[in-house]
DNA sequence: GTTAGCACTCCTTTTAGGTGAGTGCTAACG
DNA sequence: CGTTAGCACTCACCTAAAAGGAGTGCTAAC
């Protein structure tokens, strides 16, 4: 492909994404200073559809891109513009005033959503690797104690757990002694059966130590869960391509969906980094007519959890990739960077 | 107003909640059997329209209610058909199935959605009246302390405070001691000025005395904040008046904004009880197209949030009205009933 | 290889006419 | 006097046809 075909598929994309109007050649001639005439334009437009890069809505429509086109132009032509050091600097002081690991991510998707002006999705980091800080039984009453934990990094929660049968303050202690002396420091992904099976034998009393793994297991079992925040889903609905209704709550739905958020950005997890999926390049059913731009961030030099953006396949990809890019930048640095609680 | 005229009018809101089209005397004789001809309904109708409780969207089209018919329907004609008791043991079970607060709150939220088929919104319970049932710091490390906060009922709180210098063991047992004998068992709402007053005189050293408040202030604060949660949103997407995508967008923006949210349902927190505000007696602008059903839960027999549904105006006051009234109901048993944890 | 000219396509908007649901009015009926 | 049939009238809605216009592809000339 010469560089005027590449000016041209530039210049139709660029067009579109910001008319969501079909381009013609005069429009290219006129606003983009290629010093040619449109007909010659129409000639590089010809074989640019042949080759696949642009496509007629109707005969007598100017061009649009294709999918192809457009993975041509987040591949090839596209230049995202980082965002300053003075961006980032905001973000990430955005970010850190918050306290708890929860509201970091919600300020994380609250963010790129409005950035970007689309619909922004974040999964929660997974705390797997994370180590424990802390953990502790703290009795309520009779039939009640609240596990309290707090994983490093940014994680702290306390969860009220039933008992099947009321603790002396005795047993609580040494409960709490166990946790402190074994699980202190652990990695939540290895409290598997083998660590669980290892404190089982060191502990003489059977009822007592069942009671408190049965604790420890309801505890863990949510705080390992992965929980999926979405934001700014308005704004599909100032996108040309959603003003039918029908179309927008198909979407909207799908996105009301924990799980499929949760699996689509899933699909960021694999490989770290960057990741920009076009159209139908999209498996997932219902997404076919969306772009998606996706980025992985991580935790001591391990991914832990993805960022995505959302949008009608005429997005824009400079702008978007850019935020999508810093953001997850900073949350990386926010997390590893900083051991904060 | 004589009874066929209530028969009428009852009739034409029944059609035009369910139809979202305007009704004709043809349709009213046809399917509500009122024994008479169309022309006099016809006749009964425009003696309805000039006394305000219908009205005409153009001369060839037949009668939807106005602001006033509804009222007079939702006030005289509808009888709300309750839930039964096995509805409210269905929801009673979902909620009580919840381990902490914010997850009762956001399952009756989405029960509400889910159930209306509107949107639902609701504050979660102003815990002020609530009795510290545990106050406790944890240290982490040097700077940061776990302040864990069990408020009776259904609260449990961690966060994670800095402190302003190191505290050695002795004196976060120190501290603990004194939240445990002066706080347990004081109600939010009076851990005012006095009371800290009180505390500052009882300890001699005056350094870690702050430290302790610093951190209970810190920790409070939040705590009383009031949040808002809605769910269903998608719902309006539905309803024929929010065909127009920008009548949408205005509303859903608004219901993004959680502080109009919750100034809304604070109007409901006045009086107790169920409400319904009918398009323009709703003073917020933005909300005068729409009706709100709002009510207010208890716990302990005091008033301490309240939920609500919105739609259009034309909504099927019927159904919302008895689902709102259950709900409120489930809640204000759930919360005060039990004192679970 | 580039460009001007031109016929052609086809979407979009406008206009005009027809259709039908529903009304208000009048006059007749019990 | 309330009720009803009959009828002319209104007006949104639908459809078809006409006008308009943006953009193309092709051809021939530069």
């Amino acid at each position: 492909m010469d560089e005027r075909k590449r000016k041209i598929l530039k210049a139709v994309t660029r067009d579109y994404i910001s008319t969501a109007e079909p381009v013609g050649s005069r429009t290219i001639a006129r606003r983009y200073g290629l010093g040619v005439s449109p007909a010659t334009i129409r000639n590089d437009m010809a074989d640019l559809e042949e080759d696949g890069y642009l496509e007629q809505p109707h005969t007598s429509a100017g061009r649009i891109p294709s999918e192809k086109g457009y993975r041509f132009y987040v591949d090839v032509l596209m230049k995202p513009q980082e965002l300053t050091a003075r961006e980032i600097q905001k973000i990430f002081a955005a970010l850190q005033a918050q306290q708890v690991m929860q509201d970091i991510v919600q300020e994380s998707v609250r963010l790129l959503a409005l950035l970007s002006q689309y619909t922004a999705m974040v999964v929660a980091p997974n705390l797997s690797r994370g180590a424990i800080r802390c953990l502790q039984l703290i009795p309520l009453d009779e039939l009640h104690v609240l596990l309290v934990l707090v994983v490093d990094p940014g994680f702290a929660q306390s969860r009220i757990v039933e008992t099947s049968r009321p603790l002396t303050a005795q047993e609580t202690a040494r409960i709490n002694h166990f946790f402190q002396r074994r699980l202190s420091g652990a990695v939540l992904a290895d409290i598997g059966s083998s660590l669980l099976g290892e404190i089982r034998e060191e502990i003489d009393d059977e009822a007592l130590m069942s009671e408190a793994l049965n604790l420890l297991v309801k505890g863990l079992k949510d705080i390992k869960k992965e929980q999926v925040f979405i934001d700014g889903a308005i704004h599909l609905l100032s996108q040309p391509e959603f003003k039918d209704i029908e179309k927008a709550k198909g979407l909207l739905n799908m996105l009301d969906d924990e799980r499929t958020v949760w699996s689509v950005l899933n699909k960021a997890l694999g490989r770290s980094g960057m990741q920009v999926t076009i159209g139908s390049e999209n498996l997932h059913e219902g997404f076919q007519d969306c772009s998606l731009v996706t980025a992985t961030y991580e935790l001591n030099g391990e991914v832990v959890g993805s960022i995505g953006v959302v949008g009608p396949t005429r997005m824009d990809y400079e702008k978007v990739v850019a935020i999508v890019e810093g953001m997850a930048y900073t949350l990386s640095s926010l997390l590893s960077d900083s051991r904060r609680h």
